[in-house]
RNA sequence: GGGCGAGUGGCGAAAUGGCAGACGCGCCGGCCUUAGGAGCCGGUGUCACGUGAGUGACGUGAGGGUUCGACCCCCUCCUCGCCCACCA
C-alpha cells in the first residue's frame, strides 16, 4: 500500500465542491456590477425553467456548457451577466393542488426552494441576486401594467372567436393543441371549438418585421420554422358578387383571396367556409335544412372529420350562385369544411383544374373542370385532365382565358389583377398563416387581466395605480379543471374606477408565455419600481449576446418574444427591436429508451445520484463530452467512468509529477531518441497547439473535441510523467495551460489546483476564474516536421516525414524517388503531380 | 402530404473537399497486488495472406454523378427522428 501513487490523496469532490460553491458566493464572484462599463459587457441568458420539482439530466445539459461559455467569455475580460429564475405560473402547480389540497403557491414555492438547491449543486455562476420568479407579484404586476400599455396602443383587444379549448386546460392557443388528432399539449385531451370573448395580442401587426431576421446570428431551422409559420402568401383580393335568383337580388360582395389570379377564368365555383356570414342569407328555404345540419356537423365533428387530411370533400350547394367578374358567368356557390373561417377571407374561388383540393373537390360531386394554364407546347389533355395541373413554370401560358389566351401565366397574374383592379373589383393582397395571439386563459394560476366589467361603463381598464391586481390567497378547488376565481365573490366584486359603481373584475388570467416573453429584460432590474423595466440598464446590456435552449419553442416562446420586444420598443420602452442576437439551440437528451425524459415514463435520469458518485464537474464534463451539443440523444451513463479518470488523471498530474507508474515499464525515462530539450519542445508545442484548438472549439460550442483534446494533452503529460522534464518549466507551464483551459468546464477541481498551485509558489491566493485567458505562442506551437502522405491516383501509398518549408519541387523529388512510389508507377510517367491542402498531401496523378 | 435534421467500428463519436475511425466506453493481454469492481502500460474497423515486423483488399444507409481526390458537393432512392399538416 506505500505505492508512489498513494502517497497523494485522491480527488474527493464531495468535500471540494461545495467548498468553492460556499467561497464563490461568499465572495460574490458571479454578481454583475451592472454598472461596470470598464469591460464589454455580455449577457449570457439561458431559458428559465418551470419549477417541477426536480432538476434532471436535461436541466444539465443546457446549463452546465452554457456556464461554461460564460465562465469562457470571463476569461477574456468580459463582464459576464449569467442570471437565473423560474417560469412559475403555469398548469402543473393547478393540478397539484387540485390532487393534494396543497395551494399552488406553495407547491411552488417548495418546489422552487428544492430546485435553487440543485441548481447550486452544478457549480455554475449563475447571478442569483437578479432573480426572477413570475408568481410574485412584484413580477406579474409588471404583466399587467404591459398589457395595459398594449391595450392603450391598440396592441391587446378583445374578440368573439371560436377557440380551442380543452376540457382540462381551459383555452388553448393554436400552437398548443398538438397532432393530427388535435390533443391538448399538456394534458393530451381531445381539443373542441367554443365561442368564448377573449383577450388577443396583435402579433400579425409585426408579421412581416418578424420574418426579417437580418442582424442575427439564429440557426437556419429555427428562422425557416418561424418563417413558415408567419406564413406570408402575395397574392390578390377578388371581388365576386353574388347572383340575383328568386330568394334575394343579388349584389352581394364575395371576397375570396388567391395566389392565382390567372387562373381566374377556370373558376368553376365557389366555396365559403361553412360559419362564413353570407351563409344564412344566401340559402333558399328549401335548402335550408340541409345547409344548417353540414354547418351544425362541421362544427361539432370537425375535429374527428379532420383527422385525416386525405379523407373524403365533403360539402353541399347553397343553392345560390355568385357571378365571375372576368366572364359575367354564374357559377354555384358550396360551403364546405376543407374552406377555413380564419384563413383569407374564408371563401374561395375553386379552380379544380388546377387546385388538388378544388379538383377532388369537383370530381366528387361532378362540378365542371376547365383548364386555364397549360405548359408552354403542350396540347389539350385529352379526355380532360387527369389531375390538377399546379406546378408553377415561368413557360406555363394562358389558355381558355378570352383575350388573355397565349399570356405566359406569371405576367397573365399581374394583368388579370390590373384590369380588375381598374374596375375596383380586386387588389393586391397579402395574407399570413399567423393568427393574432389569444392571451386569455380560463385558470386561477397566472397574472389577473386587469380591466373590470361595469354595466355603466363596459370594459374598463384598471389605472396604473391600482396594480398588482393580486390573486386571492384562498382558492376553493372542486376538484376540478375550472377557473375558481369565478366562485370568489371577493375576488369578482368590485367597484368601477370610472364611474364607482359596481363592476366585476375580468377572472380569466394571462398566458404563461407572457411572463417569458420580457422576463430577461427584468432579471436587469428585478426589484425596479417604476417601470416594468430599468431604461438605463436595458439599453446598456440587450440585446442578449448568447441565449440557449431548446428548439421546441421555436414558434411559442421564441416568437413571441421578439414581438414583445418590438411592441414595447414602439411603446417607447425599450429601444432595441430584437431580444437575443445569437441563439443557440441544444439538442434534447431522451430517457435511456429514446423517449422524451417524463414521469409517466418512468425514464427520467437523476442528476443528483451521479453527482454524489462522481462529483458536479464529472458529470458537467460527461455531459459535454457525449457528444455535438446541438444533438442530444438518449441518454447513457456508460462512459462516465472515463471523464471521471480523466479528471484523476489530471489532479495526479498537478500534485504528484514525479511519481512513478508501477505498471509502466517506460515510466521515469524519456522515450527512445528524445533528450531533455526535445522533450520540453515537444510539451510545450503539444500544449500550445492544444490552446489553438480548444480556443476554437469554445468559440464554436464544441465542447466534445475540445474535452477530446484535453484529454491528449493529459496522456501526453502523463508519458512525461516521472521523467526528468516532469515537474521543469515546460511541464509547469503545459499544466497551467491545463488547468486554464479546462477551468470553464470543470470549475471546482481547477480551482482547487490552482489554488495549492498557488501556495506552493508563495503567491496570494486568486480564483482560477478571474485569471485571463493564455495566448497561443506561435514560436512554440510550430512544428519542424511533419508526416506527409503520399497519393497515388487518390490511394496512399506511402507516408514520409518531411521538414516543413520544402518547396513543391524539393517535395516532388523526395516523393518521386521513394521505392514504394516507383513501385506504384510501375514505369510509367505520372500526368501531374499535385499539392494539396496548403502541403498536406501530395497526389501523383497516372491516365489511363 | 410538406418542412427540417440525421444515418460512419460492438457503443458515444471525430474528420465538412485532402491520411476515415481522433478522444472516450467496452473488450483482449500485461504490470502492480493478499485481492481487484482501484491505478498504470499495450492492443483493438472487417477480411485475406504471413511464424513475424508486416503486406494487400474492402470499408462512412443504397445507387449514380462531379473531381486528381468525396463521410463531406450534386441527383435518385431507402431508413429513422422532430415539427407542421385541407393555408386557397
Amino acid at each position: 500500500m506505500t505505492t508512489e501513487r498513494t502517497r497523494i490523496e485522491r480527488y474527493d469532490p464531495a468535500t471540494v465542491e461545495p467548498r468553492w460553491q460556499a467561497r464563490w458566493d461568499e465572495l460574490g464572484l458571479y454578481r454583475t456590477d451592472l454598472e461596470d462599463s470598464s469591460r464589454p459587457r455580455f449577457y449570457l441568458l439561458t431559458m428559465y425553467d418551470y419549477p417541477s420539482g426536480d432538476l434532471h439530466v436535461g436541466h444539465w445539459y443546457v446549463k452546465t456548457p452554457t456556464d461554461a461559455v460564460g465562465r469562457y467569455r470571463r476569461m477574456h475580460g468580459d463582464n459576464v451577466f449569467f442570471p437565473v429564475g423560474f417560469d412559475a405560473f403555469g398548469l402543473p402547480a393547478e393540478n397539484a393542488a387540485i390532487k393534494n389540497r396543497i395551494h399552488p403557491a406553495r407547491w411552488t414555492e417548495s418546489n422552487i426552494t428544492k430546485m435553487r438547491r440543485q441548481l447550486r449543486s452544478m457549480g455554475a455562476s449563475f447571478d442569483w441576486s437578479s432573480e426572477v420568479v413570475t408568481c410574485d407579484p412584484a413580477y406579474y404586476r409588471w404583466n399587467q401594467w404591459l398589457f395595459l400599455r398594449f391595450l392603450e396602443a391598440g396592441l391587446a383587444y378583445r374578440a368573439t372567436a371560436p377557440v380551442d379549448w380543452c376540457p382540462n386546460d381551459g383555452t388553448l392557443a393554436r400552437e398548443q393543441v398538438e397532432g393530427v388528432e388535435r390533443r391538448c399539449w399538456r394534458c393530451g385531451a381531445k381539443v373542441e371549438k367554443r365561442d368564448l370573448a377573449q383577450w388577443f395580442l396583435r402579433i400579425t401587426k409585426y408579421a412581416d418585421e418578424l420574418l426579417d431576421f437580418s442582424g442575427l446570428d439564429w440557426p437556419e431551422p429555427i428562422r425557416i420554422m418561424q418563417t413558415n409559420w408567419i406564413g406570408r402568401s402575395e397574392g390578390a383580393e377578388i371581388v365576386f358578387t353574388t347572383a340575383p335568383d328568386a330568394h334575394q337580388p343579388g349584389g352581394d360582395e364575395l371576397r375570396v383571396f388567391t395566389t392565382r389570379p390567372d387562373t381566374l377564368f377556370g373558376a368553376t365555383f365557389m366555396v365559403l367556409a361553412p360559419e362564413h356570414p353570407l351563409v344564412t342569407r344566401l340559402t333558399p328555404p328549401d335548402r335550408r335544412a340541409e345547409v344548417e345540419a353540414y354547418v351544425a356537423s362541421s362544427r361539432a365533428e370537425t375535429e374527428i372529420e379532420r383527422l385525416s387530411t386525405d379523407r373524403e370533400k365533403t360539402g353541399v350547394p347553397l343553392g345560390a350562385d355568385a357571378i365571375n367578374p372576368v366572364n359575367g358567368e354564374r357559377i354555384p356557390i358550396w360551403i364546405a369544411d376543407y374552406v377555413l373561417a380564419g384563413y383569407g377571407t374564408g371563401a374561395i374561388m375553386a379552380v379544380p383544374a388546377h387546385d388538388e383540393r378544388d379538383f377532388a373537390f369537383a370530381t366528387r360531386f361532378g362540378l365542371p373542370i376547365v383548364e386555364v394554364i397549360r405548359a408552354a407546347g403542350a396540347a389539350a389533355p385529352e379526355g380532360g385532365l387527369a389531375a390538377a395541373y399546379v406546378s408553377k413554370a415561368e413557360t406555363d401560358v394562358m389558355v381558355n382565358s378570352g383575350r388573355f389566351d397565349g399570356q405566359p401565366a406569371p405576367a397573365g397574374f399581374r394583368a388579370v389583377v390590373e384590369w380588375l383592379r381598374s374596375e375596383g373589383k380586386a387588389d393586391y393582397a397579402v395574407t399570413y398563416r399567423i393568427r393574432d395571439w389569444l392571451i386569455s386563459r380560463q385558470r386561477y394560476w397566472g397574472t389577473p387581466i386587469p380591466v373590470v366589467y361595469c354595466d355603466a361603463d363596459g370594459i374598463v381598464p384598471l389605472p396604473y395605480d391600482q396594480l398588482p391586481v393580486r390573486l386571492p390567497e384562498t382558492v376553493d378547488y372542486q376538484g376540478s379543471g375550472d377557473n375558481p376565481l369565478r366562485r370568489d365573490p371577493a375576488f369578482l366584486n368590485t367597484t368601477c374606477p370610472r364611474c364607482g359603481g359596481p363592476a366585476t373584475r375580468e377572472t380569466d388570467t394571462l398566458d404563461t408565455f407572457i411572463d417569458s416573453s420580457w422576463y430577461w429584460f427584468r432579471y436587469l432590474a428585478p426589484r425596479f419600481d417604476d417601470g416594468p423595466v430599468d431604461r438605463a440598464k436595458v439599453d446598456r446590456w440587450t440585446p442578449v449576446n448568447q441565449y440557449t435552449g431548446g428548439a421546441e419553442h421555436a414558434v411559442m416562446h421564441l416568437l413571441y418574444s421578439r414581438f414583445f420586444t418590438k411592441a414595447m420598443a414602439d411603446c417607447g420602452l425599450v429601444s432595441e427591436r430584437e431580444p437575443f442576437r445569437r441563439l443557440f439551440n441544444q439538442g434534447q437528451v431522451l430517457g435511456a429508451d429514446g423517449e422524451r425524459m417524463s414521469k409517466s415514463r418512468g425514464n427520467v435520469q437523476d442528476p443528483d445520484k451521479l453527482v454524489a458518485q462522481y462529483g458536479a464537474d464529472t458529470v458537467r464534463l460527461f455531459l459535454m463530452f457525449m457528444g455535438p451539443w446541438d444533438q442530444g440523444g438518449p441518454w447513457s451513463p456508460t462512459g462516465i467512468g472515463g471523464v471521471a479518470r480523466f479528471l484523476g488523471r489530471a489532479w495526479t498530474l498537478a500534485l504528484d509529477p514525479h511519481g512513478i507508474e508501477p505498471g509502466d515499464p517506460t515510466s521515469g525515462s524519456l522515450p527512445d531518441g528524445e533528450d531533455a530539450a526535445a522533450a520540453e519542445r515537444a510539451i510545450r508545442g503539444a500544449a500550445h497547439r492544444t490552446l489553438a484548438t480548444v480556443t476554437a472549439d469554445y468559440e464554436a460550442f464544441h465542447f466534445n473535441t475540445m474535452v477530446a483534446r484535453l484529454m491528449e494533452l493529459s496522456n501526453l503529460l502523463f508519458r512525461y510523467r516521472g521523467t526528468s522534464v516532469a515537474g521543469g518549466p515546460a511541464w509547469d507551464e503545459a499544466l497551467a495551460l491545463l488547468l486554464l483551459m479546462l477551468a470553464p468546464a470543470a470549475p471546482h477541481v481547477t480551482e482547487e489546483l490552482w489554488s495549492r498551485r498557488l501556495a506552493a509558489r508563495g503567491e496570494a491566493w486568486r480564483s482560477i476564474h478571474t485569471e485571463r485567458w493564455p495566448a497561443v505562442d506561435a514560436a512554440a506551437a510550430a512544428v519542424e516536421t511533419r508526416e506527409l502522405p503520399i497519393q497515388v491516383n487518390g490511394k496512399v501509398r506511402d507516408r514520409v516525414e518531411i521538414a516543413v518549408g520544402l518547396s513543391e519541387a524539393q517535395v516532388e523529388a523526395l516523393v518521386l524517388a521513394r521505392p514504394k512510389v516507383v513501385a506504384a508507377l510501375d514505369g510509367k510517367t505520372p500526368d501531374r503531380v499535385i499539392h494539396a491542402g496548403g502541403g498536406r498531401l501530395v497526389n501523383i496523378v497516372l491516365r489511363g
